[in-house]
Parts: structure tokens; sequence; C-alpha cells
DNA sequence: CACTGGGCTTGACGGTGTCAAGCCGACGTG
DNA sequence: CACGTCGGCTTGACACCGTCAAGCCCAGTG
């Protein structure tokens, strides 16, 4: 029946947040899913962060993945950054629960868990490597530059966040519309940047 | 000794909070720190979401508050919208306990909660407004000037949320550093966007 | 005086995460 | 082949949680 109850608990996890909630997670019922014994869990993972945190590290590793796709792409700097952008915005979408997950402190101590936080700092890197592209030949300070990663990042994370979990969800609720939201805001901001 | 029990746990739930997280907030312990039994605060409050929410609905109006003191201050209507984006991250950094409460769907669902709701909607007026002011003249569509809304609470909100929950936090631990950080972040999107 | 109702207590229930101990079958070594 | 070890899992217990239900106490009113 079990291949690998690891990866079954994984899984059980994501689904049954998808379900009720990040509040309602909660192993025993987890364990229940996969037809084993409450601890059976724990044999695999030390405790109920270390689950959590393996989660994180997923989404982390598949927003890296998908941002790196987007930078390789051939192109402008400019559009490259903005198509990076927009896949962050539909990473979240797509994926909510990962992403709530990734940015929930008080499930996840994340300076606990350091291949985790490793594989956030990847998806940065990828944002980082194109400002530095962006103002190659300019004489930006790194304080500049630094500025310039942080706002990239704020907008995109910000409007990811407020879709999800503020008011600009209630007023969007369509998906197709929200989207729509989404290009005008990420048009506007580049053509501001740019 | 108890003044007034309604107002002493709300107190008590903000100082534990603060203490222990979020995930550590327990009905039961605001209540020993209240000096009652562990039901005396259901008397007051329907269930723990609701104790929240009376929470989420205060940092709102907080937040709202000082947004339109701002808002109301003298200047060009570019630089007031400045202002008010700049007190939203200084909110976040001061009120961080209100903060997170105020975007955790999975803890309250603010849709049973109207004047919470509406209490958000207040801070938010605050932005629209000043929106509308400045594309007065113009010949802005509604969805032009609705994207611009999202863009500048995006902005905000994206880089207050990176600094509680995200790894903008490791790397600006200082205080000062760190709002010196905001302020370059801000004021190159007030360049850009002006 | 009777009684009504607000404010609080006491006790119980099912649920949770986690510690501690034990069961069992596969497997390497003598 | 026999034996011991060990990984993978189960069983049972513990303290704690949010919440339901009932009852206690006392000020205020008819």
């Amino acid at each position: 029946m079990t291949a690998d109850l690891r990866a079954q608990v994984l899984d059980a996890s994501v689904q049954l947040i998808g379900e009720v909630g990040l509040s309602g997670l909660s192993m025993r019922e987890v364990a229940r899913r996969a037809g084993v014994s409450h601890q059976a869990p724990y044999h695999h993972f030390a405790d109920k962060e270390s689950i959590v945190a393996a989660l994180v590290e997923r989404g982390f590793v598949m927003l890296a993945e998908r941002m790196e796709a987007k930078a390789a792409e051939k192109g402008a700097v400019a559009q490259r950054l903005s198509k990076v952008g927009r896949e962050y915005v539909m990473f979240a979408l797509e994926q909510p629960v990962f992403f709530r997950l990734m940015f929930r402190p008080e499930l996840v101590d994340l300076t606990r868990f350091p291949t985790a936080q490793a594989a956030g700092a990847r998806a940065l890197a990828v944002l980082e490597r194109l400002i530095v592209e962006r103002t190659e030949g300019t004489r930006a300070t790194p304080a500049r530059r630094e500025a310039m990663v942080s706002m990239h990042w704020a907008m995109v994370h910000g409007l990811s966040s407020l879709l999800l979990d503020g008011s600009l969800g209630y007023n969007h609720p369509n998906a197709t519309e929200r989207s729509k939201h989404v290009e005008q805001v990420l048009e506007l901001f580049s053509q501001g940047v740019g």
C-alpha cells in the first residue's frame, strides 16, 4: 500500500491544508489519511514544524525554477524582469497553499532549516542577477541596487499577498478578471520603473 | 482588580502574541493572566476567532487613523501619497503583532466580522481618494485608477510583509538601518511613478 | 420579598502534538 | 543456520487546547 510514507505525508498535508486551511493542518489527520498510526509520520520528521519546513522548501524550489526559466528566456533585461515578476504572482495564485506557507514565520522558523532558507535565497538570487544586469555600465551604488531588488520584490510580493490574504481578493473573486488586474498593475509598474 | 475584563482580554492577547507568537495564543493562558477562569473571556466573546477579529478591527482603525492624518497634511498630492505609504510601512514595523493579525485569513474570516472589514476599507479609502485627486483632470479610466491604487498598496504592503515575514528581515535586523532601507526603496518608487 | 439576569466558575468532552515503550520482520555477521 | 541489531511502525499515556453545559453569586427591579 504505502510506497514511501515520507512523500505520502507531505502530499496529504498539502491536500489537507487545501481543504481546511493552514490552521486545520493536523498531523493525526494526515496520518489517518495515509492509513498509518498517529506516530508513524514522526519516524520521518522530528516534529510538525519539520514537516511544514519540508513543504516550504519544496515551494521555494518550485518558485525558483519558474523564475529561473523566465529569466533565461531571450529578450531585453527589462522585459525579462517583468516576466519574472509576473511569474512570481502567477505562482502565488496557482499554489496558494505553498505560497502562504512560505511566509508564515509563526509556523516555521526558517533559521532552523537551512536548506529551506537556501531555496528561498535561490529565488531571490534570480531577481538580484537581473538587477545587476540591468544596472551594468551605470554608476549605481550597491545600496541603490539593493533598493531596486527590494522594490521589485515588494511589488510582486505585495500584489500576491493582497490577492490571497487581503481585500484585493474580495474585489476580484473571478480568476480571469483577477489576472487581468494583475497584468494592468504590473504593466503600470514596468512603465514607471522603465 | 478587574475594571473591564473585555479590554483586559484584548490587551493580554496582544501581549501574549508578542511574547510567544501568533500560534502560541491560548485563550486559557489569556484568562490565566487576567486572573479569571478559563471560560470567563467567553462571556464577552463568542469564540477565539471573535477575539482575534476585535484585535484586527482595532489594528485597522489605528492604521486608518495614521494614514488619514498623513493624507490631511498640506503639500502636493504626490508628496502626501508618499507620506501615507511610508506611514503604512512604519505602522507595520511598529505594530508587527497587529499587522500580521490583519492579514491572516486562517485565523479570522473577515467576512464574518463586517465592522472589522469596514475598518480595513476605511484605510484603503485613504489611498483611493489620493489617487482620485492625483488623476483629476487627466483622462485616466476607472480601471487605470484601480490599477494605480493596487500598485501603491502592493508596494508598501509587500515591503512591510517582506520585512516582517520574509528574508528582508534577516538582511536588515538593525532597526535604524532597516528604516533607512525602507526610505531608499520608497523614494526609488516615488521617482519612478512620479 | 421573590425573581431575573449578568458575570463568573466548575467540570467534562473530544481533539491536538509529543514523549516513551514495545512489536516485528529484514538483514548482516558469526 | 542462528543471533542480534535496527529501521519502520504501533500502542498508550500526558498535558494542553477550544468549547459545551450547568450552576453559583449577587445587584437591581417588580
